[in-house]
DNA sequence: CTCCAGGTTCCGG
DNA sequence: CCGGAACATGGA
């Protein structure tokens, strides 16, 4: 079956790489389908590929795709950003086209609180399992995908129910999680109104959201694109190529470091740094 | 079998 | 503020 039997439209799409934004780490669950990816944005089934230089996406989600997407930010100003060292150039020339796409608030959270000390796979496999279990079934030319499940949905049901999804000790925050916000003791509405700071100490009451996770929220699901999330990766990442033979070296080094140097889209050089190492790196580098 | 994964939290210097 | 340890699970 050819892509164009399901009815797709283009969107204008310059400077754009589908697979890298899709593909690089910052959301998990989209799937291979065909010669393009198919996936859901909050509860809109989405079917998108791009060939030839042009992105098609199902008719009727091209608003969405384009939001989505981010294809309105301004790439090429976001990399003049970046700041002058041969580690960002290489970085910045692997990942030509890539986008730090606008997730929806919730699931971009709930994700990343059950992404610590998981690969990237886990994180995959425990998203898709809980939409499957608990999210809105959505439909997409005769295929089946799940919406993340609502905090509500999640509130109701027991550490055990999530323990039984492969969580771990991470179910205990996710359960957590859902419930201070199905309550309405923080709401991811009103975090979108503050300031930096202000949002990622709103997130960091919820359990299992600390600095790290809080800045991928921040990044990936509040549009924050300064912010700068520091795992595994961007620790490697830092201390080899910025801190060479540096001894001693604290994490609220790193964190001061960064926040500084990489600039008013230090989100955007994050993913570039992480998607460029992680691809290119053996694993495990750096770390002795 | 051992090691480690897009960390957070708690606890003693 | 800093370093350590516990916390679950599965793939390499």
């Amino acid at each position: 079956m050819t892509s164009m039997a399901a009815n797709m439209t283009a969107l204008t799409a310059p400077d754009f790489d589908l697979e890298s934004t899709l593909g690089c780490g910052q959301v998990f669950h989209w799937v291979r389908e065909g010669a393009g990816w198919l996936g859901a944005v909050g509860d809109a089934a989405l079917f998108l590929e791009q060939r030839d230089g042009q992105v098609f996406v199902s008719a009727g989600g091209e608003k969405i795709a384009a939001r989505y997407l981010a294809l309105d930010h301004p790439l090429a100003e976001i990399c003049a950003t970046f700041p002058d060292d041969p580690a960002m150039a290489e970085a910045a020339r692997f990942c030509r086209g890539m986008r730090i796409v606008r997730q929806p608030a919730w699931e971009c959270v709930a994700t990343f609180i059950t992404s610590s000390m998981k690969q990237v796979a886990h994180i995959a496999q425990i998203s898709h399992t809980l939409r499957r279990r608990f999210g809105a079934r959505l439909e997409w030319n005769g295929r089946e995908l799940f919406a993340y499940p609502t905090p509500k949905a999640l509130a109701q049901l027991s550490e055990a129910d999530l323990r039984a999804c492969a969580l771990g000790f991470r179910a205990k925050n996710l359960l957590g999680a859902a419930r201070m916000i199905a309550e309405g003791a923080v709401d991811l509405a009103k975090v979108a109104q503050l300031d930096d700071a202000a949002a990622r100490a709103a997130l960091c009451r919820l359990p299992g959201v600390g600095e790290k996770v809080a800045n991928c929220a921040l990044l990936f699901g509040f549009e924050r694109v300064r912010a700068f999330p520091i795992d595994v990766w961007i620790e490697r990442v830092l201390r080899e190529l910025y801190f060479k033979r540096k001894r001693k070296l604290t994490t609220q080094r790193l964190r001061e470091f960064s926040a500084e140097y990489f600039g008013p889209y230090g989100g955007y050089a994050q993913q570039y740094l992480f998607h460029h190492a992680r691809k290119t790196w053996p694993r495990g580098r750096g770390k002795g």
